[in-house]
DNA sequence: TCCTATACCTTACATTACAATGTATATCGC
DNA sequence: GCGATATACATTGTAATGTAAGGTATAGGA
């Protein structure tokens, strides 16, 4: 078993990586749950158990939209899609994704010998 | 007045940062607040309110140790300095955020137009 | 006298990941 | 048929944590 990511990391990131994989188009839980995995390079895996109830609150605050499908074999799935709200809550995150990577980077290289 | 970045980040954060600025040497929470503001170039500002329970907090776990100083003027001051198990800590967590950021950095550049 | 800066601390509240558990269907090997 | 695995969704109890607000104290400037 990989050591998992530290929680808060998680809870930081979860937003903006799901908002983000939202952008090339819908998606659903189970989905994402494997693109988190994929994009990372198998560092990354996300328990469901943490990935719903962030799917539930992106959708209570409008971030994304959800619609339920039903595939040809017959499981229900739920697709969501990024709204505008979303694309601009988006856009705030990766802001201060930045500003905090910048200060972390230039405090691990500098500072210090 | 600046909009804070959302607080899931800077729980994430918190810990890589004030291990890594006390790779500098010893320093103390006022101290440490205004080298956060010096590092990420205004942008970020922490409450003294979520340091201090940090720092109590790393300092139980042992990755810091403090010491009471006095000094000419009469002020007292908490000097915390990195111990060898918080060197460990902060290079996992250097290495979680790599992994992440990395993460989004692809989220957020290809899979979509 | 009043305000700001320095320097520490705590409490009430809301939020959230994690682990565990539950439901249901499809597919594959035997 | 049968059991295991994968797909696909969901909820609950617990512990942890930032925020906002408030508290204590000293020093210096207007």
């Amino acid at each position: 078993m990989k050591k998992p990511v530290y929680k808060e990391l998680v809870a930081a990131s979860s937003r903006p990586m799901v908002l983000s994989i939202l952008t090339g188009g819908e998606s659903y839980g189970y989905e994402i749950l494997k693109q988190v995995k994929l994009l990372s390079g198998g560092e990354l895996e996300w328990s469901d158990g943490m990935l719903y109830p962030v799917l539930h609150r992106l959708e209570r605050d409008g971030f994304i939209a959800g619609r339920w499908q039903l595939t040809d074999e017959g499981r229900r799935r739920k697709y969501y899609r990024l709204t505008d709200r979303g694309k601009g809550q988006l856009a705030s995150d990766r802001s201060n994704w930045s500003a905090v990577h910048a200060a972390l980077q230039t405090s691990w290289g500098g500072g210090h010998v």
